[in-house]
DNA sequence: CCGCATATATGCCCTGTGCATATATGCTGT
DNA sequence: ACAGCATATATGCACAGGGCATATATGCGG
């Protein structure tokens, strides 16, 4: 459970809520192509990765009301001749800057009241990246603390972490930007889903590779285990679950630039030996 | 696997694709509320309950076009200011009559092309029910045939079956009414997707008893889930697992006017033993 | 060349499952 | 009344997988 030391590359830590860049004093209340009277369709994208003994998500920083200045997942509304699918790429591209990642509808939220605009459905996507990628994004990544255990569901609260540069994470994390971050609308809820939904889903499919590079390790992977569990797991069954799966390859390959002994590098299986 | 043989009430069974009461010719690619240019949002139920060894799905004859005299999943447009959990439940209270049953949701499905008449998306539905309460459906019930093992997904086929009176399934299905009837719009797809849930639920989430009354034996509830997984299980390994999940009580009542010994009936549990 | 931290391999115990056997209990036919 | 039957219920045993401990392997740093 405790995240044993990796190369934590530095991250320039973004200023906060300090842009508003020339917001179009859009009257709250309406949007362009709104129409009274229907429910609009809009797509928010979960993009999640684990790194550090945590799992983070990409947000941004509301230009415009309402909730300005809040931080909001990236989404946008289903223009009228793509598939729910094709929309939430094309927002992972545009907004975050991620490509090709794994992406699968999550769940969808209509409650009448959630969009203080109007009445907006929005189709919660959730996209897993490896923490090499996710820094590539154009995004801010913020921590994610999941206030509950096992498969509860509920809210989950965002921090601010920020990265001071030194890993020496035995000092008391309340102090150093730890405070609860509010999010926009009920996006709160929705990550709180997506979580709970990726903790499940680790259990009896493959997925967990999504949020690695090419090639690992089995302690990498079980690294992934456990942070999305919030849970520490026994070594010794999870290599050979995992070994005995039919998922993984060895490439003969080893990790290097360790003071230990290396361990071997494995890489994700589509189909399962027969 | 093989039916105990049960109780089988009779149904009427209903002329099918005969009735087409004075469709209100409205042109087709539109319809009351409709809004050129934004996706429309509906919501779909697929109803589900087992019986005589089988999946049955609620489903109606289309009146109007697209699609009139085919079968169709229960649904409608969702209003303005009523939650996507609440039309559900209209929809399922208003068309099939059932009120008060397990609902949750399934996905949404949102292609560019699933609705000739122009941009629909519908969010599924997954409503279960005891095999007693689905015969007080205004809808007609068809037999779900699922083409593929496991969780593997795709779409599946809706027989007709019709109920001859006679249990004798012996003589070979293929004949009394066994072709499989095409569904109206992408609905064999959005059942196949009800379908593969359910399978994968009952592993590992409590979810069986939804589709038996308040009391039940053992015995039924794996009947149930054998037909849901398709495949046979072990009685005692399975009667064992259930005991000690915690999730059943025994209420000390035992079944009644059967041939053999009695078993003791039990209930659904709550919350599981601390 | 030793110590250290980890990887990797092997063996043991416990639990849960698959399977076989034995007993219990209601109905049916004689 | 009683045997026969079909099922429920209980018990025992072999086996597979997980938790755990131990032993060996391998890189680095002193």
């Amino acid at each position: 459970m405790a995240p044993r030391s990796r190369a934590a590359p530095k991250i320039a830590a973004k200023p906060r809520a300090a842009s508003a860049p020339s917001a179009p004093s859009a009257p709250s209340g309406t949007w362009p192509g709104m129409v009274e009277g229907r429910p609009t369709v809009a797509v928010d994208v979960v993009a999640l990765t684990v790194r550090d003994g945590a799992i983070f998500v990409a947000l941004y920083e509301r230009a415009i009301e309402p909730d300005l200045g809040q931080l909001a997942l990236p989404g946008g509304f289903v223009r009228q001749d793509e598939s729910l699918d094709d929309a939430a790429r094309r927002l992972l591209r545009d907004k975050a800057g991620l490509d090709g990642v794994f992406l699968e509808q999550l769940y969808t939220f209509g409650e009448a009241g959630r969009d203080p605009r109007g009445r907006v459905i929005t189709v919660a996507y959730v996209a897993l990246v490896d923490a090499g990628r996710f820094e590539d994004s154009k995004m801010r990544s913020l921590k994610v603390e999941v206030p509950w255990p096992g498969e509860t569901g509920g809210e989950v609260e965002v921090v601010d972490v920020d990265r001071d540069g030194s890993v020496d994470g035995s000092v008391d994390s309340s102090l150093a930007g730890g405070a609860s971050i509010p999010l926009a609308f009920d996006h709160a809820s929705i990550l709180g889903m997506a979580v709970k939904r990726l903790r499940g889903k680790l259990d009896y499919t493959p997925v967990g590779f999504q949020l690695l590079p090419a090639e690992f390790t089995l302690r990498q992977l079980q690294d992934i285990h456990e942070v999305v569990r919030g849970e520490p797991l026994n070594k010794d069954s999870f290599r050979r679950r995992m070994l005995a799966s039919g998922h993984l390859e060895a490439t003969g390959n080893h990790e290097r630039d360790v003071t230990w002994r290396p361990a071997e590098l494995y890489r994700f299986l589509r189909r399962s030996a027969v």
